[in-house]
DNA sequence: ACCGAATGAGACATCTATGTCTCATTCAAT
DNA sequence: ATTGAATGAGACATAGATGTCTCATTCGGT
């Protein structure tokens, strides 16, 4: 039994494993775990001594991505102040893990009708909440529900990244035209 | 050889098992070509007879879904007109399609940095055709590239896809949401 | 310098999806 | 009723990825 027990002495940084694995089937979703491994700088056989399997490594980016996402969340202050003002603050401060947000939102997909890791619907709610507070205290129009503007802000996060990725957008453009687009609409002259 | 030369006789129609490929593909994206087949009501062989494999099989959908877009396009008629409701009527053409375009634009993410169907360029020039010169009619606000306006269309129909998929959204709230947020945002009193 | 844990490289078996092929059957046209 | 094309079912070989294992090597701590 070669198996480490806790956090002793360990070469590999399951942390900066994971980092390399997400900036990687960011990029390409169906790497395979060689390339994962290889683009993490280590051997195959040691992730695999990590991360028991595919599956594994996949949730495990799913608990680091929901992670930095309730850090993201709790940083950026959600509960105090006009929400379109948190809604700003919250795209800033999901940025560095749009791209891992939306490979796992992607993923998340392809479990079909399964059950959901109960992570993702503690986060919806306290994106969602965010949006009901902001309708009850006149901020955001009522006729959108809070569900289906936390799943915009989710696919224009994700779009965002994409674009960012693909130069059709400048990377510091990102936090901008989402939050504008979110709040703001495209619309120039507004008659509502 | 048994190839049949043109349109001829055949028992399977070929646009039927493509739309029942698009509508679990859509759902599941990992499905398998024996999976698309029994969707379809066909054999495994069958199938592959009509399409030589999944790669083919992939394009033949994104030909599908390239020519359902046009059309949609076509039909919405974006190049008359306020470009608002011109946007509000693409919408509404484009919402049959949205589960397909979906899935088609996460598959061309996997290609990563690959050559893109030069359909879809065209596709991108005709929608972003429409925002730029809804910006030059002062429709639209000249600070979000049409680019990015284009990208944020398609994220915002997957999302609006996706969500009333999970039933996160009524059916017939899809093109409301959509063009609402779309056009307005979320805000309620805007001060531009 | 020594020791042990962790690693890298590679061999190996396994599994799943794919693609090809055969053959009996069905079905439409004649 | 006959004929031929098209199909369904299944066997078969293949390819690619996965997971396991071994063994030599490296590296940090003592």
């Amino acid at each position: 039994m070669s198996h480490s027990v806790y956090g002793r002495l360990m070469s590999v940084d399951r942390t900066q494993v994971l980092r390399a694995a997400a900036a990687l089937l960011t990029r390409k979703a169906t790497a395979t775990m060689d390339e994962v491994a290889r683009a993490a700088g280590i051997g195959r056989a040691t992730l695999h001594r990590h991360f028991a399997g595919r599956d594994a490594l996949v949730r495990a980016l799913e608990e680091l991505g929901l992670q930095e996402l309730e850090a993201a969340l709790d940083r950026a202050g959600i509960d105090a102040g006009p929400e379109d003002e948190a809604v700003r603050r919250l795209v800033a401060e999901v940025e560095p893990v749009a791209p891992l947000l939306s490979f796992l939102v992607t993923e998340n997909q392809l479990f079909e009708g399964e059950q959901v890791n109960e992570g993702w619907a503690r986060l919806d709610a306290r994106v969602s909440a965010l949006f009901r507070r902001g309708q009850e205290n006149g901020v955001f129009r009522i006729d959108l529900t809070p569900a289906w503007l936390t799943e915009a802000f989710y696919g224009l996060v994700g779009s965002g990244a994409w674009a960012v990725q693909d130069g059709r957008v400048a990377a510091k453009d990102f936090q901008y035209m989402i939050v504008e687009l979110l709040l703001g609409g495209a619309r120039r002259s507004v008659e509502k």
